[in-house]
DNA sequence: ATGGTCACG
DNA sequence: ACGTACGTGACCATT
């Protein structure tokens, strides 16, 4: 037999500390949950154990705290956002099977310990699961230890134990209580560390023997001097350092056999702890749905192909539309489902302004009434886009997810073809929940005015696509290629070898090792090899050079001309998809292509512009706003400085310039220029020292001068940047100007990384998150008017500060000017909005 | 599936 | 003591 025995004190504390923070929508944190069963599941997998015990302290678990003030002997209650899972860690462990030990006036440890021993008097095995080392004088030729550390896990066995330390596993009491251990409160031998300790016990085995021999050791007198200083405490070291081998707990391995009794009851636990993926690692999906007998009046009704009474103003509808075409729909009344595949009747709810529809994915139903001249009057209520205002966060926003967020039990269905319409069952229940939540948080305007009639835009934007000139991008890419061939024998000749230049790792062998070059920076798994890094080599071998040169050759090859000719459609255009629910700031994202990184910032990449172009007669109109972030950002902030410089329509990046460096305007020089553009930039960031003095290639120190000397110019910004965090951590969210929110539960991480990024995002997500919602009103306004003045011009793409038009070119004029009025009047600020509108045959030519 | 790299705002 | 600016998506190599 074999028997796991897992240090639930110490695993759940590297679950908690090595997993961002997670939280379901009551804000309970279920990171360290989740980890430790994902942790759990790795452990029974790698060992295979006949039953699995998980120990527990007893009393208020304690975990190791540094005191800033150097290492300190302190023991502190774990933080707030651990102990709240504890609780619901236990009773779930519970409900999957699992045998919780835990012991009055014993630690975690000893239960290990007493375990450990019980199995090597029977001849079990026994494999200890724990992130702490002291365990590891547990270790024997029938017992374990599998340390999960940050990076990966070692399973030590006395071998390993004699390979890393040179003693027997016995010996690691006797060096720690010479040693001593600050955290756990063992002094040991002052002035004896880590090292000596281990000499000694190497060479005499015992702390007791060292005593007992003291005066006839060959060591040197200040050892022999610091020992007898500190006998007691090493004696007493000795004893502390044991652990306990006959605590009082059940060592019948039979009482730690696995069994999980009710699977339903664990994916509900699962589901309010919004832990899903886990109802699908232990493959309790099946159990998720409620028995048909333990409710049988949640049993799912379906009328297929009946007449649909439709006596209700609300519509609560479902559809299956692919290409544009619909497949079927069923809408939802009194519980009853009724399926469909009469379109007219389809086509018919869509244009009714009298019903309101409550559905999901709207800009499908916008793509296909726009395909087929259907106006879409009826107001809609979008379960998706909901849920993305209401936690931009999640992945994904799933009927069945929704649901369960939303403690909303599905009904049970036997039928396959029918599970797609169980949550259209209980849309009444998730609709009405999801309003409720968008009201009290102030976001119907968010959803009805800007994201509803956004979708619709979209929708549009993907029907139509962006027109593109195959020939030119194939001769372009034969071009491409023949100078890689090229670059791809110099870099051999170079280096002196052949290899896969692609390979980060082959490259780095060749770079850093064949021709011993420097390296600067390491990855998870080796030398970097970024541009960065190389740009730093440059001088410093011919290859490297080359090396530049291909990475950049190959990329525009592969992502941009292949890549995009994949995706040529059969109209000659590219029909990039934008998706509305992504990102966390409320910008939209573009994929399959994503035309939202076409190049432009090297004369190379940018060429392949010129294969973006307007069909024959027509023009592309391309507006963009000038610098919108620093303006959100005066506004915001109420900044009187920045306020007026954009008032004055100053030179932003100057005057920046003049007060970071306290010089008048007329002296600030290019360098200097670029240098506060930068520091502008940071701040919109979130700002660090350290990274803007890499940017802008000055010392750390010199970095957090300019940014001293910003906030003390721009004392708005540099209050609006206390304040808002400070917020953040009341509310525990941030909100736009249009408030969208987003949720900042790494604010109460107890790890200094993910507390200082979170804290970045605070002072950054409601910048970057203002401009989209402003780029979305203008999108919308735009739409609007093109379609008001009877203009056949239409909106193609959107890059975040950017609107492309192609118009026909009678039309251009009329357009560009439309464009900047509507880009620069879709809000009013305590600043001018600015956008510059060009017109051009192809987005070469029509970015100003 | 993940990590490294690099394209954009 | 730690690691180092926000937000994305695609491609390639590697596991």
């Amino acid at each position: 037999m074999r028997l796991l025995v897992v240090d639930g004190n110490s695993i759940v504390n590297r679950a908690y500390y090595g997993i961002r923070p997670l939280t379901n929508k009551e804000g309970q944190f279920t990171h360290a949950i989740y980890g430790f069963l994902t942790m759990l599941r790795r452990l029974e997998k790698e060992e295979n154990p006949d039953a699995v015990a998980i120990a527990f302290d007893l009393k208020a678990p304690t975990f190791r705290h540094k005191a800033y003030s150097g290492y300190k002997a302190t023991r502190k209650g774990m933080p707030p956002e651990l102990a709240s899972q504890m609780p619901l860690l236990k009773e779930l462990l519970g409900l999957l099977g699992y045998t919780l030990v835990t012991c009055e006036g014993y630690e975690a440890d000893d239960i290990l310990g007493t375990l450990a021993a019980a199995c090597e008097q029977r001849g079990d095995e026994c494999v200890l699961a724990t992130g702490d080392r002291d365990s590891l004088q547990l270790v024997s030729d029938k017992t374990f230890v599998h340390l999960c550390t940050n990076r990966d896990d070692i399973l030590y066995t006395p071998e390993k134990i004699r390979e890393d330390y040179g003693v027997t596993p016995a010996e690691l009491i006797e060096i720690k209580a010479i040693q001593g251990d600050s955290s756990d409160n063992i002094p040991g031998v002052a002035g004896i560390g880590p090292k000596g300790a281990t000499d000694l016990i190497r060479r005499y085995h015992s702390v007791q023997y060292i005593y007992d021999h003291l005066d006839e050791l060959d060591i040197k007198d200040g050892v022999r001097k610091k020992l007898l200083a500190s006998k007691d405490n090493a004696l007493l070291s000795r004893m502390l350092g044991e652990i306990v081998r006959d605590a009082p707990v059940d060592t019948d391995i039979n009482r730690y056999t696995v069994q999980m009794q009710d699977g339903a009851a664990c994916a509900r636990y699962m589901a309010r702890l919004e832990l899903f993926s886990l109802i699908e690692k232990y493959d309790l999906v099946a159990a998720a749905v409620p028995a048909q007998e333990v409710d049988p009046a949640a049993a799912l009704t379906v009328e297929e192909d009946e007449n649909i009474p439709l006596k209700n103003k609300k519509i609560y509808l479902s559809f299956d539309i692919s290409d544009n075409e619909l497949k079927a729909f069923a809408v939802m009344e009194n519980g009853t489902v009724y399926l469909s595949h009469d379109a007219a009747l389809f086509d018919s709810l869509l244009a009714d302004s009298d019903r309101q529809l409550f559905t999901r994915n709207s800009k499908a139903l916008f793509a296909y009434a726009d395909k087929h001249g259907i106006s879409v009057r009826a107001p809609l209520f979008d379960v998706e886009l909901a849920a993305y205002l209401l936690e931009p966060s999640s992945k994904d926003y799933t009927d069945d997810n929704l649901c369960a967020a939303n403690q909303i039990e599905l009904p049970a269905t036997d039928n396959e073809a029918h599970k797609p319409y169980r949550a259209l069952a209980v849309y009444d229940r998730l609709c009405e929940k999801l309003w409720g939540e968008i009201r009290a948080n102030g976001q119907e305007k968010l959803l009805n005015e800007i994201e509803i009639p956004l979708a619709h835009v979209l929708a549009k934007m993907e029907n139509v696509g962006f027109a593109v000139d195959r020939q030119g991008i194939t001769d372009y890419g034969e071009m491409l290629s023949a100078q890689i061939a090229q670059l791809e024998a110099d870099i051999y000749r170079e280096a002196g070898s052949a290899f896969n230049i692609n390979s980060p790792k082959q490259l780095g062998k060749v770079l850093f090792e064949d021709l011993g070059l420097p390296a600067k920076k390491k990855t998870k798994s080796g030398y970097s090899t970024n541009a960065e890094v190389l740009e730093s080599l440059r001088y410093e071998h011919p290859v490297v050079e080359s090396v530049l040169q291909y990475r950049m050759l190959a990329k525009l090859h592969s992502t941009y001309c292949e890549g995009l000719l994949k995706v040529i459609a059969d109209d000659g255009r590219i029909h990039s998809r934008f998706n509305q629910t992504e990102t966390r700031t409320g910008r939209i994202s573009s994929t399959e292509p994503n035309l939202q990184n076409i190049p432009v910032r090297t004369e190379l990449g940018r060429e392949m512009r010129k294969f973006f172009c307007a069909p024959e007669g027509w023009v592309l109109v391309d507006a963009d706003y000038s610098q919108i972030e620093l303006r959100v950002l005066a506004h915001i902030a109420h900044d009187e400085n920045m306020i007026a410089a954009f008032r004055n329509g100053d030179d932003i990046h100057a005057i920046t310039a003049s007060q970071v460096f306290d010089l008048p305007l007329e002296m600030v020089t290019p360098l200097m220029r670029r240098m506060a553009k930068a520091v502008n930039f940071g701040i919109v960031y979130g700002i660090g020292a350290f990274s803007l003095g890499k940017d802008i290639g000055v010392s750390t120190k010199e970095a957090s001068a300019y940014i001293k000397n910003y906030l003390s110019h721009y004392s708005g910004v540099d209050k609006y940047m206390q304040e808002v965090v400070e917020r953040a951590k009341q509310d525990g969210y941030v909100e736009t100007m249009f408030g969208r929110r987003r949720y900042l539960p790494e604010l109460s991480s107890g790890k200094h990384m993910l507390r200082a990024f979170g804290e970045r995002v605070a002072r950054n997500m409601p910048i970057q998150g203002t401009a989209a919602d402003i780029i979305k009103i203008a999108m919308v306004r735009v739409d609007e008017r093109l379609q008001a003045e009877g203009l056949q011009a239409r909106l193609i793409l959107q890059v975040h500060d950017e609107l492309i038009v192609e118009a026909p070119q009678e039309e251009a004029a009329k357009v560009a000017r439309l464009l900047q009025e509507e880009m620069e009047n879709a809000v009013q600020l305590e600043v001018p909005l600015t956008a510059d509108a060009a017109i051009g045959r192809t987005w070469y030519d029509a970015k100003g």
